[in-house]
DNA sequence: TTTAAACATTTGTATATACAAGCATAAAAC
DNA sequence: GTTTTATGCTTGTATATACAAATGTTTAAA
């Protein structure tokens, strides 16, 4: 059934979740060659491009809770693409040699989500949704 | 730190997902009253307004897997509002007095997250996400 | 009529996410 | 200089959601 179709097509709830679940579905596709979840695969990028960034710091860019962000690293430490240092109160986060050699396939499966969202949407379609999106979740703050 | 500012800011996984939640949360609130989230609220008012509905019907309606809808029912049935009947391979759910009871404060709640979304976002800007996000949704079928 | 395929739903298990509480450490107040 | 408050991060616990496999049932094929 279309998202549209639905009895709930005209609720704001629904189609958010909804339309989430369609592009975290087609992300997670993009990203299965690296073994990643999109979540996990946007974190390391942001680690391996900042080197020594602060949990606090990936938490405001990626709009997630510091716990939240303490698990995605916890999982990252696991397979060994990130370490984490600590110092006082303060925790630092570095690409491991194998995390940074994973860049080029990580751009990789950047590209290739964009291209698959852009060959379904459209070029200007997809920006406008994301800008549309953009400026909605900033009035959001709550 | 504003959705915009992130350094994700520009990506379609980034902008819905982080939207998706901020919007769950606003829900979330609204239903609150009726110690709900906002799934199983939109689930229940489903099979009150359609008494004996199937699983499989909700699954489609609320764009949620069966296995999800399965699960949500659980949670409804403990707390005494719907009740299950299956014959054959056929299941068919029902609310309970306590359920229908629950109605109007449903709609209060429904009432309550509309107004506090058009209240922040415009009653036409709302609109025309909803649409936007639906045709998009619509387009993604996987 | 028996066997095989399709279907509707549920269960086992895993995941990302969050909230609330805890624990250090730094900064501020007195 | 000691006590209080704020900060940064982590842990315990809970939740919604999903996938894959299992179960039971109907329909179709042989």
């Amino acid at each position: 059934m279309k998202t549209s179709e639905s009895k709930y097509s005209h609720c704001l709830y629904f189609t958010a979740s909804s339309l989430a679940r369609k592009i975290e579905k087609l992300a997670q596709q993009s990203w299965s060659k690296v073994d990643l979840s999109p979540s996990h695969a946007y974190l390391l990028l942001y680690v391996i491009e900042e080197p020594g960034v602060q949990p606090g710091v990936l938490a405001d860019h990626l709009q997630l809770q510091p716990s939240t962000v303490t698990r995605l690293i916890e999982k990252l430490e696991e397979k060994k693409l990130v370490v984490r240092t600590t110092e006082g109160k303060l925790t630092n986060v570095y690409p491991s040699p194998k995390g940074k050699e994973l860049l080029p396939k990580l751009k990789d499966c950047l590209q290739e989500f964009y291209s698959s969202y852009v060959a379904i949407l459209g070029k200007e379609e997809s920006a406008r949704l994301v800008q549309n999106m953009g400026r909605v979740a900033d009035k959001l703050r709550l």
